[in-house]
DNA sequence: TGTACATCAGTGAACGCGCGTTCACTGATGTAC
DNA sequence: TGTACATCAGTGAACGCGCGTTCACTGATGTAC
């Protein structure tokens, strides 16, 4: 056949990562056997094993990759929210609405969440797996925890929050709306949710009546 | 041995219900074998056949048993709640205090929400699997959203929220909050972010600024 | 009360397929001298 | 510049195990007459 895969040759390691993250989260790690990465990478069974060691260092590398990838997203967006603002909370804020934006305009379908994805098939991952997994979200606390403390340094907490757990609550509705968007269908969801959870922080920072001068500069 | 399992008859098939809701939560359908589910439940691989056509039955069952259970769990809950509480803001905020209570109080560790799990593996079940978790999800929006709109008739909201969104919010945030309670084993993870959801609530219709009157009515 | 039949809750043995893994080997490219 | 060797990125064939599923059969209990 001449209609056969281009085999770009040298990076059927980075097209196994890419058809395994896709397959994982579609049916989860378990489900996504060996045999169809290698048919979609063009590559024999052998040559699979040539680059992992057995499929638990698939599943170790393909997470770690995800937390790279998706911390470096995170710094990247919210130093470009907090270069168009001074404020801590008007940087936040403007980086939710970033991320709930980036979210909605995701051109491959619904999104995953790796780490969402491993907890709930758990008990097939050994520790090292299980404790990169806490840590990524741990990563995420002390990231988000250190922005709150900033920002009620100006803005005094008017709700009163465990600031670790507003922080992780970030976490969970981005885990959360993956969930709601994939049983209803509707990818819409997750940003609505980021959203809501904008909304929530805003009312903790800044009250719940809105301020039309801070509105002003908030939605600028 | 007469030291072997009890094997009261009758009961064959329930046990394999709930070893294999256990298993799922754990591992993920696919990983939960027949075979470790009959030796759980002490049967032979032919009983299980006897008790459900094939994979596939056993899946729909499962996912059907538990979205009844969490029904009336809920339905429980939030009638006990109104009970104790005229008001339908404070029912709903005294329901939520009960629902983290009950979420840290759970006798046997972490839980699981068998709808998460399925979404992280739903290109392995069928359309009407699909559809039975979308419908759940929309039948606890429609259960909060009626919720919301009585409040909202004496709270007019102070922060402008879609009550869908807010609605769905409630299942986000307890299905973030499992993930992140699996993901750092900390158990406690879980009603946490309820309590903060409930934060948002009381903010969204009695404003951020503590109103002491409020307070004491709310707290009783 | 006795007998025939039906249903319930399984048993036991066998099946074929797909899975992850191993092992000896190979052709192309890179490096040392 | 030529040759020897090493490394890279795989191939091909075989393996054994566990999985879901099927099929003919069975002993205990329930029901009709």
């Amino acid at each position: 056949m001449l209609t056969e895969a281009p085999k770009r040759k040298g990076d059927a390691r980075e097209r196994l990562l890419q058809f395994a993250e896709a397959a994982v989260l579609e049916k989860g790690f378990v489900a996504t056997s060996i045999e169809e990465l290698i048919a979609a990478a063009g590559i024999t069974k052998s040559g699979f094993f040539y680059h992992f060691k057995d499929k638990t260092e698939l599943a170790r590398v393909l997470l770690e990759r995800y937390i790279e990838r998706e911390n470096g997203l995170f710094d990247q967006l919210f130093t470009r929210a907090d270069e168009l603002n001074e404020d801590p909370l008007h940087g936040f804020l403007v980086g939710l609405k970033m991320l709930a934006e980036m979210l909605s305009d995701l051109p491959n379908g619904h999104p995953g969440c790796l780490i969402a994805s491993y907890c709930y098939q758990d008990r097939m991952f050994d520790q090292q797996v299980r404790d990169l997994n806490a840590e990524a979200v741990l990563a995420w606390r002390r990231r988000f925890r250190e922005r709150l403390d900033r920002i009620a340094k100006i803005y005094p907490a008017r709700i009163p929050v465990d600031f670790d757990d507003l922080a992780d609550m970030l976490s969970g509705v981005v885990d959360g709306g993956i969930v709601l968007s994939k049983a209803l269908k509707d990818k819409d969801a997750l940003p609505r949710q980021v959203m809501l959870y904008r909304e929530f922080v805003r009312a903790v920072f800044l009250g719940a009546e809105r301020d039309q001068k801070r509105e002003a500069e908030t939605e600028a």
